[in-house]
DNA sequence: GGCCGTTAA
DNA sequence: TAGTTTAACGGCC
């Protein structure tokens, strides 16, 4: 565990297993150390932090009440066996995912790259980077100039959008033989419900189903020659934590079966778990909580903490359930909103701020009008050189799509915010 | 409905 | 010197 917050975790991603992490944690604070991204970043943690304080307060209370605790106990039993009889084993899904995509693909194209530490992006932010890279310390989600301090050696390449996606097409159009419901999780990833496809080849055994991945994983290799990996398991949660272990190029099966997923859930660190990211890492680790095994053995710790929603879920992933099926509703499916942001130089007047947001309306009306959609809520976010962050929305009652419409209940918010710095 | 925070790719 | 963009969701009032 870090003493300090992680900016970029080290050995968190695949690839980074055996690296000096104290060294690159020490570079990498010391190339954030007191800039205002930094100083946010400790600030987000203390109100972590100060959160669990509060839940602490309540669960000391709790405890120090027999009565109260015994039916604490008793809620939080429940909770696990209405938990554990959704379990089901019924369903296979796989989760697939490109490995280091964008760099694999510029790789692909340039071969004298593959033995050189290779970032996909610029100086402000990294999307990818290769396993030469990633010994460093350098990943995703990294400013370039860090990771420059890590790697001097580093070779940027810019991002080609329009390349990933062609061969995202090719990628999804395999997958989508398998499942034609298939989820897509960005252009790199989507999570199979392979069950339809196993039962109707005759494939649905241990071996059939790790078949299956192999071959769409030799398929994708053949038609984009990249590789790729894959998890299997009953539900997307576990498939998508299996895909991450074997990459790259390789695979995960977990057996269905309540033995093989409590032993491999057990010494699991929250935060493989897909929604749980730093802040919640930070809370469960204040509450003495770091693996899976550690929020089943707090669980009424968890339950006094979070809302219903948040501690169910918690605890359901712990034990390694989640959903099994397809969203089905169309209505849910659908998207839900559009937006445009950019970062640029500080402005000051109302003025430069009005033309900056009609800029940014005319590129979002485009957008809109390409998927001919329209929307009744208009939402500005501004954001300080701080990172302070101002958010206002209003609803209005006829359908908005027009830049200039955008552009003008825009202003109108800005100037219900003005002066803002 | 409005505003804020978290997550993820 | 410098730390993105887009979208979704949950909590709280």
């Amino acid at each position: 565990q870090f003493k300090q917050p992680a900016l970029h975790y080290v050995a968190e991603k695949a690839g980074m297993q055996d690296i000096d992490k104290e060294k690159i944690q020490k570079l990498i604070m010391e190339a954030s150390k007191g800039s205002d991204y930094f100083n946010r970043e400790m600030k987000r943690s203390e109100e972590a932090k100060e959160k669990a304080k509060e839940y602490k307060k309540k669960i000391e209370q709790h405890q120090r009440n027999e009565k109260l605790w015994k039916i604490d106990q008793a809620t939080v039993k429940g909770i696990l066996l209405d938990a554990e009889k959704s379990r089901d084993f019924e369903r296979t899904w796989a989760h697939i995912d490109m490995d280091m995509f964008y760099a694999a693909v510029e790789i692909r194209d340039d071969p004298s790259l593959a033995d050189k530490p290779v970032a996909i992006g610029g100086q402000m932010m990294i999307s990818t980077a290769n396993y030469v890279a990633r010994k460093f310390g350098v990943r995703a989600a990294m400013p370039g100039f860090i990771a420059k301090k890590l790697c001097p050696e580093l070779v940027f390449i810019d991002c080609n959008f329009k390349k990933y996606k062609e061969v995202s097409i090719v990628f999804k159009g395999i997958l989508e033989q398998y499942d034609p419901d298939y989820e897509s999780m960005g252009c790199d990833e989507a999570n199979l419900d392979l069950t339809n496809y196993l039962i109707e080849h005759g494939l649905n055994h241990d071996e059939g189903r790790q078949q299956v991945v192999e071959e769409i994983r030799k398929r994708v290799k053949e038609a984009t020659l990249l590789t790729c990996s894959g998890g299997i398991s009953c539900n997307k949660m576990l498939a998508k934590i299996c895909s991450d272990m074997k990459k790259p190029d390789g695979q995960t099966y977990l057996k269905p079966d309540i033995e093989t997923v409590t032993k491999f859930m057990t010494n699991l660190s929250v935060r493989k778990i897909p929604g749980i990211g730093r802040m919640t890492e930070l809370v469960l680790a204040s509450l003495g909580i770091y693996t899976c095994q550690d929020v089943l053995d707090k669980a009424v710790e968890i339950y006094l903490s979070f809302t219903e929603k948040t501690s169910h879920f918690l605890l359901r992933s712990a034990l390694g359930i989640s959903r099994n099926y397809h969203e089905e509703d169309e209505e849910d499916a659908c998207q839900k909103s559009i937006s445009v942001s950019s970062t640029f130089r500080p402005l000051s007047t109302l003025e430069q701020f009005k033309e900056k947001i009609s800029e940014l309306c005319e590129e979002l009306a485009e957008r809109i009008d390409k998927r001919k959609v329209a929307g009744v809520t208009v939402t500005l976010e501004l954001k300080s050189v701080k990172y302070e962050v101002v958010q206002k929305s209003m609803t209005v009652k006829s359908y908005i799509w027009l830049a200039e419409d955008l552009a003008r209940y825009c202003h109108q918010i800005l100037e219900s915010v003005w002066p803002y710095d």
